[in-house]
DNA sequence: GCGTATCGCGTTTTT
DNA sequence: CGCGATACGC
C-alpha cells in the first residue's frame, strides 16, 4: 500500500509557473486565486457553482496539480456519477499535464465498492463470489415474491410497478426504515404496512440467499466495511490520501457518510455540486448533504463559482427566473460575458406532430446555419415522450441516439446471453438460471423454479442440473442444455471463448424466441462478442456490463454527427449549442403525479437542469391539445412553470394563427392576478376549514371540489378543468368559495 | 395445475 | 415494447 507523503501540500506556497496554470488562467476559466483555492488547499473543500460554470474542471485542476506535485495517482480517488464523466474528466488531466492520468483511481461510488467488496468483503462475512443486480433484475425477484407471498392484489395499490422497488430501496438509501417512509410519502399504502414490510423482508432474505447484491446493498456493505473493520477503514483511508466528489448535490445519506469515514485520517475532500441541480431525490439523493459539509468537515473551505462560460445572458435570466422561486437554495447569482442576445423561443404547437415537424424544421434551419447535428439536443420529462418525434425524424432521414430508457443490456436477447455467463460465475444466480431454463419449450416460471431451487440448494450446480429428471416432451432440449454446461465447465476458456460456446447454443433458441425480428436483433449479440474480447475474466466483464451498461452508439461505427435526443437526467453535465424542450406542458412537466412541496421544487430544477444545458440556442415547445388515455383530445396549457416567469424572458413563435384556447385564457389569469385588485390579506387557512365535497379555487387550476383529506395536511382536489391534484396546504393557494 | 398464444394497453426520472 | 389478462389445450 502506496504511503503518501503530504507535505508539499500542507503549505500554501505554491506558485502557478506551469504552463498548464497559465493556460487555466488565460482561459479565463478560473481567476488566479479561485485557482490556488481549488489546487493548494489541503483538508476539506467545498465548491459550489452554479451551471456551466466548469465544477468539474476544478476537479480537474487539482487532479493535474497532485500529480504534477508529486502525489502518487493512484493515491487519488475521484468519485464520479457516471464512468463515462470519470473518464472523460481523467482524459482532461492527462492533457493538460501532457502525461497520462490513467493511474488516477476513478470510477462511480458502485463500481468502487464492488471493487473494494471483491477485495475486502471477507472482512464482513462475504464471499467474492456475488452478482450485482440492476433494476430490472430487482422488479423480477419482487414480482416472483409477490405471487409466492399471495400479495397480487397489492399491486393495484402501487402507482406503478416500479414503486413498489422504489419504495423498498429508498428506505436503504435514505437510511431511514421503510416503515417511516410508507408514513411520509405512501401514505395511501399504510394500510398494507404489514404486506409490505413482509414483501420488503423477503426481498433482502432472497437477495442474500442467492449471492446478489443490488445497487444499495453495494454502498451499504461498503460501508458497513469501513464501520465494522477498522483495519479496512484504515487501509482504504491511506491507500486513498486525496478524495474528490463529483456532483455532490446527487449523492445520499450512506455516501456521505462514506466519504466521512474513508477520509477519516486526512480530511483531504474536494467535493463540488450545484444545489439547484439536484435531481434525484427519488433515489435518495439529499442535497443537505452540500448544505452540511462545512459543519461535517470542520475548517472546510467554501468556493462559490458564478461566472458561467457556456450560455448567452439571454438563456441564463430565463434560467435564473426559473430557479427564483424555488424554497430553499444557496443563492447564486450567474453572470456571464459570451455574447449574445438570442431570447430563448416558447412555441404552442397544436399536437404532438405539430412540435415534432416544427423541430425538425428547425433543425433544418440550424444546419443551415452551421451548427452541426450532433451538437443539438432534444430534451424531455419522460422517455416515452420523444415517440412522436421519433417517428418524424424516421421519415426526414435524420439520424439520432437516444439516451435514457431501456438500455441496451436490458433487453430480453442481450439478458439470455448474459445469463449463461453469470450462473457461470454464481450458481446461486437463481434468477439467471430461470432464465434460461425459460428458454425450453414447454417449461414455464413453475417447472423452472423448480430446477434452479433444486440448482440453488445443492453444493455442486451441474451435479444438480444433470440429475434432474426432465419431463417427457421436453427431455431433448434439456439434455442439449446439460451438454452446454458440461462443456462451459471443461477446461478454463477466455471470456470470448466461453461465449462462443453459449451462442452456438442459444442461436437456434434465440431465432424461435424472436423470430419476426431477430436479425436485428443479432447486430446486439455481434457487439457484446467484441466487448467480451477486451476481458481477462468473466467476473469483471458481468460488474461492468451491469454497472456501466455499454451503449447503443457503436452500432454503425462512423455515424458520429446525430442528434441527441434524451431524458433531462441522462443530459445532466452536458452542454449543446441548441436545445429544444419538449412536452413543457401543463400536466407533464411538472410530471402529473409530483405533489406540491419536495416533489414540486425537484419539477422545477429539473427544468433548470434542461434549460442550462444549451449554450446559445434554447427552445421550449408544448402539444396544445393531447391525447388522453381515452382517446379524446383534451386542451392544455403551458407548464406552470412557464408561467409564471417574468414577462419579457422568452419570444412566442407564433404559427398561423393563435387559436384561443384553454391555454391562453390560462395564461392571462397568471399574468393578470399581480396587477388586480390589492387582494385582502389571505387569513391562513387550516385543515379544519375544509370538509368533504367543499368547493375551492386555485390561482391556476381554476375550481373544484375537495375528495379527500389526509392526515399530512394534503388535500385531494377534483378540478373542474384540469382533473384530480393533491394539493398539500402549506404549498397550495387556495380559497374557500 | 401448468404452459402457451394472443390481444390490448400504458408507460417518471436511474447509478 | 413489455406486461397482464384471458382463453384454450394438455
Amino acid at each position: 500500500m502506496a504511503c503518501v507523503t503530504v507535505a508539499a501540500m500542507k503549505n500554501d506556497t505554491f506558485s502557478p509557473t506551469s504552463e498548464a496554470v497559465s493556460a487555466v488562467v488565460n482561459r479565463q476559466e478560473l481567476n488566479e486565486s479561485q485557482y490556488l483555492a481549488v489546487t493548494t488547499t489541503a483538508g476539506p473543500v467545498l465548491v459550489i457553482a452554479g451551471a456551466g460554470s466548469g465544477k468539474t474542471r476544478t476537479l480537474v485542476y487539482r487532479v493535474a496539480h497532485l500529480v504534477e506535485s508529486g502525489v502518487p495517482p493512484e493515491a487519488i480517488l475521484l468519485l464520479t456519477f457516471t464512468r463515462k464523466a470519470s473518464q472523460e474528466m481523467l482524459w482532461r488531466a492527462g492533457r493538460l499535464l501532457n502525461e497520462n492520468c490513467s493511474r488516477v483511481v476513478g470510477g462511480t461510488f458502485h463500481g468502487i465498492a464492488n471493487m473494494l467488496l471483491r477485495r475486502y468483503g471477507s472482512h464482513i462475512g462475504y464471499g467474492s463470489s456475488f452478482s450485482i443486480i440492476d433494476r430490472a433484475d430487482a422488479e423480477g425477484i419482487v414480482n416472483l415474491l409477490k405471487s409466492s407471498l399471495g400479495l397480487g392484489k397489492l399491486d393495484k395499490r402501487f402507482p406503478s410497478k416500479r414503486a413498489v422497488i422504489n419504495m423498498i430501496s429508498g428506505s436503504v438509501n435514505r437510511s431511514i426504515d421503510l416503515e417511516g417512509l410508507v408514513q411520509d410519502q405512501y401514505a395511501h399504502l399504510s394500510d398494507h404496512l404489514e404486506d409490505i414490510l413482509a414483501l420488503a423482508k423477503a426481498y433482502h432474505q432472497f437477495k442474500f440467499d442467492h449471492g446478489l447484491m443490488d445497487y444499495d446493498d453495494l454502498l451499504v456493505n461498503w460501508k458497513r466495511l469501513l464501520v465494522e473493520a477498522p483495519e479496512v477503514q484504515q487501509a482504504v483511508s491511506e491507500r486513498f490520501a486525496y478524495i474528490m466528489v463529483d456532483e455532490y448535490q446527487d449523492t445520499n445519506l450512506i455516501q456521505a457518510d462514506i466519504i466521512r469515514l474513508a477520509a477519516h485520517t486526512h480530511d483531504n475532500v474536494m467535493v463540488v455540486g450545484d444545489d439547484s441541480q439536484s435531481i434525484y431525490s427519488f433515489r435518495g439523493a439529499d442535497f443537505y448533504n452540500i448544505m452540511r459539509f462545512p459543519k461535517v468537515f470542520a475548517g472546510a473551505k467554501i468556493i462559490k463559482l458564478e461566472e458561467n462560460y457556456r450560455s448567452t445572458q439571454p438563456i441564463l435570466s430565463l434560467t435564473n427566473d426559473i430557479i427564483r422561486n424555488a424554497a430553499e437554495k444557496y443563492t447564486k447569482t450567474l453572470f456571464t460575458s459570451i455574447e449574445g442576445d438570442l431570447r430563448p423561443m416558447v412555441f404552442a404547437a397544436r399536437d404532438e406532430r405539430d412540435e415534432a415537424a416544427f423541430i425538425v424544421r428547425t433543425i433544418q434551419q440550424l444546419l443551415r446555419k452551421g451548427v452541426e447535428l450532433s451538437d443539438i439536443a432534444v430534451l424531455f420529462r419522460s422517455s416515452f415522450h420523444s415517440y412522436k418525434l421519433e417517428l418524424e425524424l424516421g421519415s426526414d432521414n435524420l439520424e439520432y441516439e437516444k439516451r435514457g430508457g431501456l438500455k441496451l443490456t436490458e433487453s430480453a436477447h442481450m439478458k439470455d446471453m448474459i445469463a449463461f455467463l453469470r450462473v457461470l460465475v454464481n450458481p446461486q444466480d437463481t434468477l439467471s438460471w430461470n432464465r434460461i431454463l425459460l428458454q425450453l419449450e414447454k417449461v414455464g416460471p413453475a417447472t423452472a423454479q423448480k430446477i434452479s431451487a433444486n440448482i440453488a440448494g445443492a453444493s455442486d450446480a451441474l451435479e444438480a442440473l444433470k440429475s434432474y429428471v426432465p419431463g417427457k416432451t421436453w427431455k431433448d432440449s434439456y439434455a442439449r442444455l446439460v451438454r452446454l454446461f458440461v462443456e462451459l465447465h471443461g477446461g478454463n476458456a477466455s471470456p470470448a471463448a466461453l461465449f462462443e460456446i453459449a451462442l452456438d447454443y442459444y442461436q437456434p433458441v434465440f431465432e424461435r424466441l424472436y423470430s419476426d425480428d431477430f436479425p436485428k436483433r443479432q447486430k446486439d449479440l455481434d457487439q457484446l462478442k467484441s466487448i467480451m474480447g477486451g476481458y481477462e475474466d468473466l467476473q469483471s466483464f458481468i460488474d461492468d456490463t451491469t454497472l456501466d451498461p455499454p451503449e447503443e452508439s457503436s452500432r454503425d461505427g462512423r455515424g458520429a454527427d446525430r442528434l441527441i435526443l434524451s431524458t433531462i437526467h441522462s443530459s445532466k453535465g452536458l452542454e449543446f449549442e441548441a436545445v429544444f424542450i419538449i412536452g413543457v406542458a401543463d400536466g407533464r412537466f411538472p410530471h402529473a403525479s409530483a405533489t406540491f412541496g419536495e416533489q414540486w421544487e425537484e419539477e422545477r430544477r429539473l427544468l433548470y437542469v434542461a434549460a442550462t444545458r444549451a449554450k446559445k440556442y434554447l427552445y421550449l415547445t408544448y402539444p396544445r391539445q393531447m391525447m388522453t388515455p381515452d382517446r379524446q383530445f383534451r386542451r392544455v396549457g403551458m407548464s406552470p412553470f412557464l408561467t409564471e416567469l417574468s414577462g419579457g424572458l422568452f419570444e412566442h413563435i407564433n404559427e398561423q394563427y393563435g387559436e384561443s384556447g384553454a391555454s391562453f385564457n390560462f395564461q392571462s389569469t397568471a399574468f393578470s392576478a399581480p396587477a388586480g385588485k390589492k387582494k385582502s390579506q389571505v387569513k391562513k387557512l387550516e385543515m379544519t376549514d375544509f370538509s368533504m365535497g367543499c368547493r375551492v379555487k386555485h390561482p391556476f387550476f381554476g375550481d373544484g371540489t375537495v375528495t379527500k383529506l389526509s392526515k399530512s395536511r394534503s388535500l385531494d382536489i377534483h378540478f373542474d378543468r384540469h382533473g384530480l391534484k393533491t394539493l398539500h396546504l402549506d404549498y397550495a393557494k387556495l380559497t374557500i368559495l
